[in-house]
DNA sequence: TTGAAAGCGCTAACAT
DNA sequence: ATGTTAGCGCTTTCAA
C-alpha cells in the first residue's frame, strides 16, 4: 500500500490533522513542522489519495466556471461534449461546473460573466477568450487570488495562466500545404487564402504555417488573395465568390477559419465548372456534408472533444495536486477525409 | 448532493448494508427486497459515488491481468504507455494491473499465461489474441467465472468477451485508398499490396477495404500482387524487391500492416529510381523515420495509447458499474504525414 | 500551534 | 435475510 497521512504522521510524530494542514499550504501550523513534514512526505514518496480527499470534499466541491463565446457557434458544441463527458466523470470526485456561454467575443461582456461566475463563487476558471490587455489582466487578478485559471483553445501567452488546452495552430497549417502539395504534384498552384479575421491570431498562425510550408516544399505557387469572410456565411459566400470570378485560374482554396464554411462550399459550388482543391479547418456538421458530397477534399481538425474534457481535467488534477506543474495540453492535428464520416 | 445508499435505506425502510448488498447481486437478499430497492434506486437517480467505493475496496485492489505479445514488437510500446497512463489514473481509485507479456503469437502459451494471471488472483483481464476456438472457449470460461475479458486491439467477433477496444481495420483500408485516389489523380495505378500474413484477419480486412474504396473511385487501376512479409523485416524486404524486380511499373504501395516496416523502407530505398507513392500503418519509431525522409507518404495510425488507456478504464467503469452495459471503443483512424513527427 | 474526532459513501465482517 | 459497525484516506471543526 501507498504512504498515507497517518504513515506520516506516526513517522514525524505529529497528529494527522497537522499533518494535513502542512501539506496543504494552511498557515497555521509552525514554519519548522511544516518544513519538516514536507520533507518527509518527499522522501516516503507520499502522494495524496484522490478517493479520501474527493470523500472528505463532498461536503464542499469545487465548482470550476466556464466562460466561452459558444452561442450561435457549432464549433462548440464538441467543446461542450467533451466538457460533459468530464463533468460525468469528475462529478464524483468532487469537480462541478457553472457555464456561462457569451454569443461572439466582446471583452467586457465575458470580464462580465467571468466576475459574476467568481461571485457565485467558482474555484477556477477555463476560459477561451481573445488577446485583449483587460482580460489579461483579469486573468492575473483571478491568479493572485489563488484562482486558478485554463485558456481554452485560444493562447494569451506570457498572461498568468495555469495552462492552455487547445490546438497547434502553426501545424494545422502546414498540415494542410502538405496535403495541398501532395495531391496537386506537377500543377502550378493558384491558391486563395480564406481567414475570417486577418487579425485572428489563431488563422493569421495557420496561413503562416501553411505558406512557410509550401515553400519549403516546392516553387510553382502563388498565393492569389487572402480575403476575410468575417466569420459568417454570407459574407464568406460573398467574397469568396468574388475573388473565383476575378480569378477564375484559382485552382486551390485553403480556408483557415471554420466558421462560415457552407458560405465557402456554397461558392465552390456555385463556381462548379471551375474544379478546385479545397481544404477547410474543424468538423461540424456542414463541413462534414461537404466533405461527403466531395466540395471539400479534407478537413483539419483540432480534436475539440479532447479540449473539452483536458481543460477540466487539467483543473482537477491541479485541485488535487497530482503530478506538478501543470503543462500546456496540445491536442492532435487530425486530417480527416469522406470516409471518416460515413 | 446526489442521492447515496444512505438515502436509499431511509426511502425503502431497510438498513444500508441491505441496500448496498441488493445493488451488488449478493444472493444474500430476499428476492422481493432487492427488487424493491433496485426499483426506487432507478427512480431516484442513484449513482454509486466512486470515492466512497474506491476507499472502501482500498483493502482488496481490483488487479487487472493483462495478456498481450508485445515483446519484441515495438507496436506495443504506445499501447503500454496508454496502459501506464490509466494505472496512473486509477490506482487510488481501486485498479492495479499484473502484466505478462509474450513473444509471437502462440495460443497456448498465452492461455498457459492467462491461467498463471487467474492463479494470482486477478479479478478482470484484458487481452491480445489471436482468433482461435481455444482462446474462444477459455474466454466464455473466464466469463461464466464471473471475470471480465476485454480485448484489445484485434477482437474475437461472438466470442463472450466484455467488450472489444480496437481500431476499425476497414476504415484504416478505405482511408489508405483515399489518399491514394486523391494524390494519384489521372494516373492509372499499378498497386502492390504487402501484408504480414494473409490470414491475419486485422490486415486481410485494411486489404477489403482498401480495395473496395479505390473500385468505388476509380477504374484505372490494377492490384499487380499482394505478398507477404511475415511480420519481419527481413522477409518484407526480401519480397517486396523481388516484386518490384518482376513489376518495375509498380508506382503505389500499399502496407497493411505496421511489422516489417523498414524493410520495406529498404526495398523503396534500394529502388528508389522509381518513384513511388507509397502508404503505411501505424506509427512505430522506424515508420516515423521513413516519413521524415519521404520514403513514405503517408501513415494511417490507429490511436494506440488511446486503446491502452480505454481498455483498462472500461473494466474501471464495469468494476464500478459506471454506464450500463459496456460498449466497444472504436479509436479513431489517424492520417499523419511529415509534419507530425517534426 | 497542535491534537482529537466527526464524517464524506461505501463494503464487508460480524451479529442477530 | 437483515441490521450494525469498523474502517478505507482525507479535511475540517472543535478543543486544548
Amino acid at each position: 500500500m501507498s504512504v498515507t497521512l497517518k504513515d506520516l504522521a506516526k513517522a514525524s510524530g505529529v497528529s494527522i490533522g497537522t499533518v494535513s494542514r502542512a501539506l496543504n499550504d494552511k498557515n497555521e501550523v509552525s514554519a519548522k513542522t511544516s518544513e519538516r513534514i514536507r520533507q518527509l512526505a518527499q522522501e516516503l514518496g507520499y502522494i495524496p489519495n484522490r478517493a479520501g480527499r474527493a470523500l472528505s470534499a463532498q461536503k464542499s466541491i469545487n465548482y470550476v466556471g466556464i466562460s466561452i463565446p459558444s452561442i450561435n457557434s457549432p464549433f462548440f458544441d464538441d467543446i461542450k461534449k467533451g466538457i460533459d463527458q468530464a463533468v460525468r466523470e469528475f462529478k464524483d470526485l468532487g469537480i462541478d461546473i457553472v457555464l456561462k456561454e457569451q454569443e461572439g467575443w466582446d471583452v467586457d461582456t465575458q470580464i462580465r460573466n467571468i466576475e459574476e461566475l467568481e461571485q457565485s463563487g467558482c474555484k477556477a476558471f477555463v476560459i477561451c477568450a481573445v488577446d485583449s490587455q483587460k482580460m489579461r489582466d483579469k486573468i492575473e487578478e483571478l491568479s493572485d487570488k489563488g484562482l486558478p485559471v485554463v485558456l481554452l483553445n485560444n493562447d494569451l501567452p506570457g498572461s498568468k495562466r495555469l495552462c492552455f488546452v487547445g490546438p497547434d495552430y502553426l501545424c494545422s497549417g502546414e498540415i494542410a500545404a502538405t496535403m495541398v502539395d501532395k495531391c496537386r504534384q506537377g500543377i502550378a498552384l493558384k491558391i486563395l487564402l480564406v481567414v475570417g479575421y486577418k487579425a485572428h491570431l489563431g488563422h493569421k498562425t495557420r496561413i503562416d504555417g501553411f505558406v512557410d510550408e509550401l515553400k519549403s516544399r516546392r516553387h510553382d505557387f502563388e498565393i492569389v488573395d487572402v480575403i476575410e469572410g468575417n466569420d459568417q456565411d454570407i459574407v464568406t459566400q460573398q467574397v469568396t465568390m468574388k475573388a473565383f470570378l476575378e480569378h477564375p485560374e484559382i485552382n486551390v482554396v485553403y480556408m483557415a477559419s471554420g466558421n462560415g464554411v457552407s458560405g465557402l462550399g456554397a461558392a465552390v459550388i456555385a463556381d462548379a465548372k471551375h474544379k478546385r482543391f479545397v481544404v477547410a479547418c474543424d468538423e461540424i456538421y456542414t463541413t462534414k456534408e461537404l466533405v461527403k458530397n466531395d466540395i471539400i477534399d479534407f478537413v483539419i481538425c483540432q480534436s475539440p472533444t479532447v479540449q473539452g474534457y483536458q481543460a477540466i481535467k487539467k483543473l482537477h488534477d491541479y485541485l488535487n495536486k497530482i503530478g506538478s506543474a501543470p503543462e500546456d495540453f496540445i491536442v492532435d492535428t487530425v486530417i480527416k477525409v469522406k470516409t471518416h464520416f460515413e
